[in-house]
RNA sequence: GCGCCUGUAGCUUAAUGGAUAGAGCAUCUGACUACGGAUCAGAAGGUUGGGGGUUCAAGUCCCUCCAGGCGCGCCA
């Protein structure tokens, strides 16, 4: 079912023939949207706008949904919408399971890839965005009804194993009883053993080939301490409340087994050539090659992610792949995906997109430390926000926060800031929905229950009211357009702005003591849903008190 | 040196080339016999880093300079 704005954007392209532009108005005195096709027809014509806008008017018949038209300044189109169109429209919305939210035409086959925390190393900072942002596309694309495969590429391969195999084989350790905080320690073990002892070193590289060839004992050894490693993990994932399960794990590891085919390939299609013993590939207007296999003969990263995106194409049948990696990444993606391009291996119909992200930052505004120069872990931040809220407060704060402000930028993680309870942040929204909830409650409490689906909204003569239907109005559009450009932060400023509106109208508008109690009802059980459901697509839960 | 990103109110930030740059925090002034005051109403706070240019219209596009961050052939 298109939504209401859409049916309206639709109706005026029919009758103008280019994209009327429709937008919100930026003052509720200018109505509810704005059409600035008359602007840019002008500028194209060599005409007034004012003259085009009011041609655009006398052709347009929106009689059933709109109030009269008006113009406005050089050229704006003011649309206000009809009372009764708007209160039919949040009814509708309110009996829709999703909440009025569109479905695709053609469903995609999406493949995200995110969270992508390294086996045996603690997850960082870098993992909870990415955990975080990747989570929320998920729910986003799938309320979407796009099938999302969700790809969590662990760091499970690589000469890394080749030490800690040995290290456990000398220290006699039943690589059963580690867990992912031992783990780390025992790979600190066996980096500083690597480093001073030459034959062990030696013995280590053996071990990292006993890997790759398949020995027995090293690869029971390999795959307990993944096994030990995804329990830490998942461990992680259900603290933040997130989707990912073993199911959606696509480590590095299972993409080992296609590199001597991408190589070959590369090279028989005459795309890599070898430089200084490096197999590369040199791309047009890049000064610095990409690096499939080194020059010792092991595969580099840009191998993997080759073969990965390969994979998901012709098994998997990637239609858009989206990358959920930290933005100093930026510049290998870009190399892969057009060494991909070049290949032919990613068609010009498979979207694939590097989804960005600044880093999180210590109170001192440089990249997050802890004092002996570590990075900082995932739990001792999720330890830091629960100190002055509860556990489903404080992950809520600390998701909103992330989720928030513009991806590419970075951000200082303030945990006063983020749990404060006033202003935006993920607290504020969860009492807004709380708070609702109760009025809901109380009504039911009291034998007035709305449940009925065919409870209508009769009312919306009050300027608080109308200005938390258009809100609630402007939901589908919101999300669609997250599913296109990938930026939570507009579903955050959202929500935000709903919320708002629902304590104006709170504040102004009785609702249990009022001759329009039962319409009101049926306006706070959509305001409750919309608010649930976008929560939701954050991964934020929507408590019904707090 | 080259490339990418960032610079908006004291602080944190929003803004598809469109109307007077929109919020939150902090500050100040009001509103509790109240469906939850974890709230609301209002005030004050901006030469959008500087300078040019394009456009009917620029925070947004182009050029240049300044400041900061990140990346730049064999770690992933």
């Amino acid at each position: 079912m298109p939504s209401l704005p859409q049916t309206l954007s639709a109706r005026i392209q029919a009758v103008i023939g280019v994209d009327p532009e429709l937008r919100p108005a930026t003052k509720p005195q200018f109505g509810h949207y704005q059409c600035n096709a008359a602007l840019r027809l002008a500028a194209d014509q060599g005409r007034k706008p004012r003259e085009i806008a009011l041609e655009i008017i006398e052709a347009l018949d929106l009689d059933d949904l709109c109030e009269p038209l008006e113009i406005a300044g050089p050229g704006f189109i003011n649309i206000r919408l009809r009372t009764d169109v708007l209160a039919q429209t949040v009814t509708g919305q309110l009996a829709d399971p999703l909440a009025g939210i569109e479905q695709v035409e053609r469903p995609a086959t999406v493949i995200l890839d995110y969270s992508a925390p390294n086996v045996a190393k603690p997850m960082h900072v870098g993992n909870l965005r990415s955990t975080i942002i990747g989570d929320c596309l998920v729910r986003v694309l799938r309320a979407r009804g796009d099938r999302v495969i969700a790809q969590n590429h662990i760091g499970d391969w690589g000469t890394q194993f080749g030490m800690l195999v040995e290290q456990i084989l000398v220290e006699g350790i039943d690589a059963t009883t580690l867990t992912l905080d031992t783990s780390v320690e025992l790979y600190k073990r066996a980096q500083e053993h690597f480093r001073t002892d030459e034959s062990f070193a030696a013995a280590a590289r053996a071990r990292v080939v006993a890997l790759q060839s398949g020995d027995e004992l090293t690869r029971k050894i390999w795959q307990t301490l993944i096994d030990v490693s995804k329990a830490g993990f998942n461990r992680a994932y259900a603290r933040l409340g997130v989707l990912l399960t073993d199911a959606d794990l696509a480590g590095e590891s299972m993409y080992n087994p296609m590199l001597d085919q991408v190589t070959a390939d590369l090279i028989d299609t005459g795309i890599a050539t070898v430089d200084a013993g490096a197999l590369c590939v040199f791309l047009p207007g890049d000064d610095t090659p990409l690096i499939v296999r080194k020059s010792d003969g092991g595969y580099g990263y840009a191998a993997t992610d080759l073969a990965a995106i390969r994979y998901r194409i012709d098994t998997l049948h990637a239609d858009r792949i989206i990358y959920v990696v930290g933005s100093p990444q930026a510049h290998h993606f870009s190399q892969v995906f057009a060494a991909a391009r070049l290949a032919g291996w990613l068609p010009d119909s498979v979207d694939v997109e590097h989804v960005g992200f600044g880093s999180v930052l210590g109170a001192d505004g440089k990249m997050f430390k802890t004092r002996d120069g570590k990075a900082v872990t995932l739990d001792s931040l999720l330890d830091a926000a629960e100190e002055v809220a509860v556990p489903e407060v404080a992950i809520a704060a600390v998701k909103y926060a992330d989720l928030s402000n513009s991806l590419h930028k970075d951000y200082v993680f303030d945990v006063a800031r983020m749990t404060a309870t006033t202003g935006d942040t993920g607290p504020y929204l969860q009492y807004a929905h709380a708070r609702v909830s109760q009025i809901l409650r109380r009504a039911g409490a009291d034998g007035d229950l709305v449940n009925d689906e065919s409870a209508l909204i009769t009312a919306l003569a009050e300027p608080a009211e109308q200005a938390l239907a258009l809100a609630l109005i402007r939901f589908p559009q919101v999300v669609a357009e997250v599913a296109d450009d990938l930026q939570p932060h507009k579903l955050c400023g959202y929500l935000f702005e709903l919320a708002t509106h629902l304590s104006v109208f709170y504040e102004q508008c009785p609702v249990l003591h009022s001759d329009e109690r039962q319409s009101r009802l049926v306006l706070c059980r959509a305001t409750q849903k919309v608010l649930a459901c976008g929560l939701d697509l954050l991964g934020i839960h929507a408590p019904q008190s707090m």
